[in-house]
RNA sequence: GCUGGCGUAGCUCAACUGGCAGAGCACCUGUUUUGUAAACAGGUGGUUGGGGGUUCGAGUCCCCCCGCUAGCUCCA
């Protein structure tokens, strides 16, 4: 290796600037971000970044990758290491075991603990550049055939760079990974770092490839940073929606519907004010609601253009008579073309909307028409996806399908974006961000189409001054869409809402409208929904406010309890006129102990527990403790509820501001 | 669908290498009549997810299903 004068580590710089410090991992220098030890021009400008900030914390994370890996192999000789990279959460590293193995939980703290020796040591990581030739050796060598892969896949004009971190007990004293960096300048400059879990994964990500088994771990600057990570994974937990969901009461499972949830009454209250909600809010917005089939003729589906894109997403109900019938005979080109499943339970809304446009001659008076579908869907979702509340086979949707000119589609795009924030801010969803997905490689249409498409929607967004995100590829087969997503109260991202253009389905369905010239136009269909699939929105809501609901969606409004038997009619009393305002509310008048009643009500989450005794009962009042406000004392029952009916009220939203990004 | 893990009372979980299926809570009954997060006693409750096999004997070992679960892949 040839060093010049003219070129100086960033770490010898920065100590001749001053600027040095121990916490500083890498420095930016010309857009790119460098280790300490790698040199560059002596006089190049550089910032340093430290292991706080998050670009330092990526790259403390990718060294802990090379230093995990480095620890599996020192414990399990043979093992072949793969890719390692640093993810938002942490880290991860692919293995290839000879025996094909899983690692254990226990396996996990023995190589935690390897870990902790290498980065005890605080010995310092460096580059390498080598020729391809010489990275090939060197990988054949050591016989990591998944390595010489990813060499093979480096585009030729690339440089080949190894990195190697001193390693302690090694007979070669280094550990070397083909990498391109950066890392941080020695081991010792890790942290604190947690092996969180093991699974499999694919090599490449592709499930005809061998399985890998990958390590996922998470690494912070300090164990003060660790531990606020480990504490927020502790409160996702307590909060899953479906924990939360079977202590609640919200909803239940059943083995004879796999992915079918079922609603309990308290669950199923709250999942029909939400309909009820957006359902004002479709009147303000003029909307119409409709009410369609379950079961269809599969050529609405052939007409749609969905058969060859959602095959295997279809249930089939079928008949005793048509399998009768049909029993013996081949299938068909495809699997589903067997005619004893001539019928297919619809998994969308939009090809029985396209029916209902098409029913009649329309007038491009009639138009936008906004016609919207609390159908319920069912989607065969692979066995493997499915996931609580939150990805399910039978759901439904806040959908609407807007038919509408191309002159209308860009009043009718921000007019969804206003309703779409009023519905957020209702749920106290204020972190919102928008991203346009683009063109997919399995798409119907031409490119014209696309473009003409793409560009109506960006158009949207930058007249109406929305920060937004390109996202190639991601759109829907018919057509590009925006996608809303939010950051929930422990700051993970969900998406929510959508808004696709689709010129497609009005073709394949022939539809067309009278305008003004007197001629027959095709319409535009806008596929869109604010809360996407209600049950997983219902997931999402459950662990935002942690079971917490707000008074007006909250399955029980306020739980009386008495101090003893003796107050029971007294809390009938106060019941009755608690439910004749509408309200929501329980009585327990059992044998417990007040203390008991208390907590079996708090646990229940209710955002309030009255509290009826002796006291109370004399002078018609009640003691009030608040879930949010804690203890409220003594009132009148009217003052209390006048003040509960208030809460109850379902959010009126305003004109909520234009959208913003975080 | 793939790779691991798991499935015991309504819930949360025990049951050493194969050897009498248990606890707490919930529920029911009785006692207690209670003042802001768990009163006391007794009782009911199980073909250990389903089917097959090995064995004198299976919750435990083997095989096949089903379901759940962590990821991977997928999410039109």
């Amino acid at each position: 290796m040839t060093s010049q004068p003219a070129r100086k580590t960033p770490g010898e710089l920065l100590k001749e600037r001053g600027q040095h410090a121990e916490d500083i991992v890498a420095v930016r220098s010309g857009g790119r971000i460098v280790d300490l030890h790698t040199p560059v021009d002596a006089n190049a400008e550089l910032t340093p970044i430290r292991a706080s900030e998050a670009a330092g914390t990526q790259v403390l994370r990718h060294s802990a990758a090379h230093v995990m890996a480095d620890a599996v192999q020192r414990l399990f000789p043979g093992t072949q290491v793969t890719i390692g990279p640093a993810i938002d959460s942490g880290f991860y590293y692919d293995f290839s075991r000879p025996d094909g193995k899983p690692f254990s939980d226990a396996d996990l703290e023995l190589i935690e603990a390897e870990m902790r020796k290498i980065i005890g040591s605080k010995k310092p990581f460096y580059r390498e550049e080598v020729s391809r030739e010489q990275a090939h050796q060197l990988f054949e060598g050591m016989g990591e055939k998944f390595k010489l892969e990813v060499l093979d896949a480096i585009p030729g004009n690339e440089a080949i760079s190894l990195y190697r971190h001193g390693s302690p007990g090694r007979p070669e004293g280094t550990w070397v990974d083909l990498c391109e960096g950066p890392h941080v300048p020695t081991t010792g400059h890790i942290g604190a770092v947690k092996l969180l879990s093991v699974a499999g994964a694919y090599w490449r990500g592709d499930e005809r490839n061998p399985m890998l088994q990958r390590i996922y771990g998470t690494a912070f600057p300090d164990e003060k940073a660790l531990k606020e990570h480990l504490r927020l994974l502790e409160e996702a937990r307590a909060r899953d929606h479906r924990k939360l969901g079977k202590e609640l009461e919200l909803m239940m499972f059943h083995e004879w519907a796999p992915g079918m949830p079922f609603l309990l009454p308290n669950g199923a209250g709250i999942y029909n004010r939400l309909i009820e909600f957006v359902r004002s809010l479709y009147f303000d917005y003029g909307y119409e609601e409709v009410v369609t089939p379950q079961v269809f003729d599969r050529r609405l589906f052939e007409t749609s253009g969905h058969i060859p894109n959602f095959i295997d997403g279809l249930y089939y109900p079928t008949t005793l008579e048509l399998m009768k019938e049909h029993a013996g005979k081949p299938l068909g080109p495809g699997p589903a073309d067997h005619p004893a499943l001539a019928f297919g339970l619809k998994p969308m809304n939009c090809p029985s909307h396209c029916l209902m446009f098409g029913q009649r001659r329309r007038s491009y008076r009639e138009l936008p028409w906004r016609v919207a579908d609390f159908g319920r869907l069912h989607r065969f979702e692979r066995a493997g996806v499915i996931h609580g509340l939150a990805r399910v086979r039978s759901f439904c949707q806040d959908d609407a399908h807007i038919f509408c000119t191309q002159e209308q589609l860009e009043g009718e795009t921000a007019a969804f974006t206003q309703l779409l924030f009023d519905v957020y801010r209702a749920f106290d969803l204020t972190n919102v961000s928008v991203k346009l997905a683009l063109r997919p490689e399995k798409r119907m249409g031409t490119d014209a189409e696309w473009d003409h498409a793409e560009n109506a929607l960006e158009r949207v967004l930058v007249n109406a001054n929305v920060p937004f995100e390109k996202l190639p590829g991601e759109g829907a087969f018919y057509g590009p869409k925006l996608e809303f997503h939010v950051l929930d109260a422990i700051g993970r991202d969900w998406q929510l809402g959508t808004i696709q253009l689709d010129s497609q389905m009005p073709e394949s369905f022939g539809l067309d409208y009278i305008g003004a010239d007197g001629g027959g136009h095709r319409p535009v269909m806008l596929h869109r929904a604010v809360l996407g699939s209600l049950e997983r929105f219902f997931a999402i809501y459950i662990e935002h406010v942690a079971g917490k609901f707000p008074v007006w969606l909250a399955p029980v409004q306020a739980a009386l309890v008495t101090v003893s038997e003796k107050q029971a009619e007294y809390a009938e009393r106060v019941r009755r006129e608690l439910h004749a305002h509408g309200l929501r509310v329980t009585v327990d008048a059992g044998s417990d102990k007040l203390g008991a009643k208390i907590r079996n009500a708090r646990l229940m989450r209710h955002p309030y527990v009255v509290v009826l005794g002796e006291k109370e009962a004399e002078a018609s009042t009640v003691s009030v403790r608040s879930r949010d406000a804690g203890e409220l004392g003594s009132m009148p029952l009217s003052a209390f509820t006048a003040r509960i009916s208030a809460e109850a009220l379902a959010p009126k939203p305003g004109k909520t501001p234009a959208p913003v990004s975080q």
